[in-house]
DNA sequence: CGAGCGCTTGATTGAGTTCAAAAATCGTGG
DNA sequence: CCACGATTTTTGAACTCAATCAAGCGCTCG
């Protein structure tokens, strides 16, 4: 698990060995299996985590007991409440694994102890929370119907693999339409896409 | 312009005179009037601006011509496509001011200056991504209808100052409903509320 | 093998959109 | 300060798309 890790750090900070077992050593590695919750929506969190292994997701219970997804964290992405956490608020969301996962958790003082572990470490999270900001106004956008029925085209292109691996409700769900209306685009869909029928 | 700007400053990040005259220097200050448009979607950004007063949006046009409201930065908040100016990629929205507005206009390298000149700077911008995306976190939930009507007082509360000066439909279009279904949650509310009828 | 879960399909319904037109508000110049 | 045109908001009626309800199918796993 902390090897894979590892080749990841490498690979994507090109740091040293040294440095890679520091910030392994300011991590709390766990497994954790599908259903495993997290944080519960209300809760203060104490950590954020990053995603070895596996998928979680954030998601948020209305008063009717329907499950909004507010994003998915596959392999190599971060997923937390980190405002809840720096300031003890009740937070937004629930986290749970959509898979059996291998997760590494950072509590507050890891992103304390970082900047001097590792001093690029602002710049790459800032990156980070750019590239997920966008995702994020990509998806407001989609949701007031800019780009049409080309929403769950996108989701497929940005998530190839989760979209074999996961229930199609949950991609609805992620999606905010509801999974009787997904399998009416899917089957829209496979009449006009030659590849997706296999008879 | 400069002056409650500095206000600003001193009250937000507790800094002297000199290192908010260096900040200052590092900006371009500008007033721009109603309608000028700082960013065209598929441009790329030179510069993300710091709104003094006034008030910008960002937003995407679709092919039909419709315009999808993003967000608003009023008073005291950024806007921007930093992605666009750091990859020198297209941007994904337009950006124009809904009122006469001043403005401070950050380009590539305020970003890389900042920290020699103010030391917490990485960790005020990340503060403040932080409760954007938690924003944008929110507004999905509400597309989503998580809340059901309750999207429009939430932003009646969020920017009681916008709702007020900024037309509907610029509202209807933040919420991603038509004038028309805003009009009648009005009509609605002034019935129930009190205080929203003077006669 | 049967129970449960997830996916599909059909019929119905309703919230929100569009179209159209009237009413209200704003802004500008006489 | 009023009048006029332009813009914005409201209201009504028809319609549309997606949600819901309901039933049936297929797969997997105990």
């Amino acid at each position: 698990m902390n090897k894979t890790f590892k080749t990841y750090l490498f690979a994507k900070y090109s740091i040293n060995d040294d440095v890679a077992d520091s910030i392994i050593s300011l991590l709390s590695p766990r497994k954790i299996s599908k259903g495993t919750v997290l944080l519960r929506q209300g809760e203060i969190s104490s950590y954020v985590c990053f995603v070895a292994s596996g998928c979680l997701r954030s998601y948020v219970t209305d008063k009717k007991g329907k499950t909004h997804i507010l994003s998915f964290a596959p392999k190599e992405k971060w997923i937390g409440d980190q405002l809840s956490m720096i300031r003890a608020e009740p937070s937004m969301f629930s986290i749970d694994a959509v898979e059996d996962s291998e997760v590494f958790l950072a509590c507050h003082s890891f992103f304390e102890k970082m900047p001097a572990v590792y001093n690029n470490f602002h710049q790459v999270c800032i990156i980070e929370m750019l590239e997920h900001l966008r995702l994020m106004q990509k998806r407001i956008l989609y949701l007031q119907g800019v780009f049409g029925d080309e929403r769950y085209l996108d989701f497929m292109q940005s998530y190839p693999d989760l979209a074999v691996r996961l229930p199609q409700y949950m991609i609805a769900s992620y999606l905010g339409i509801s999974r009787q209306s997904l399998s009416r685009i899917r089957g829209k869909l496979a009449g006009t896409n030659i590849y997706s029928k296999e008879n």
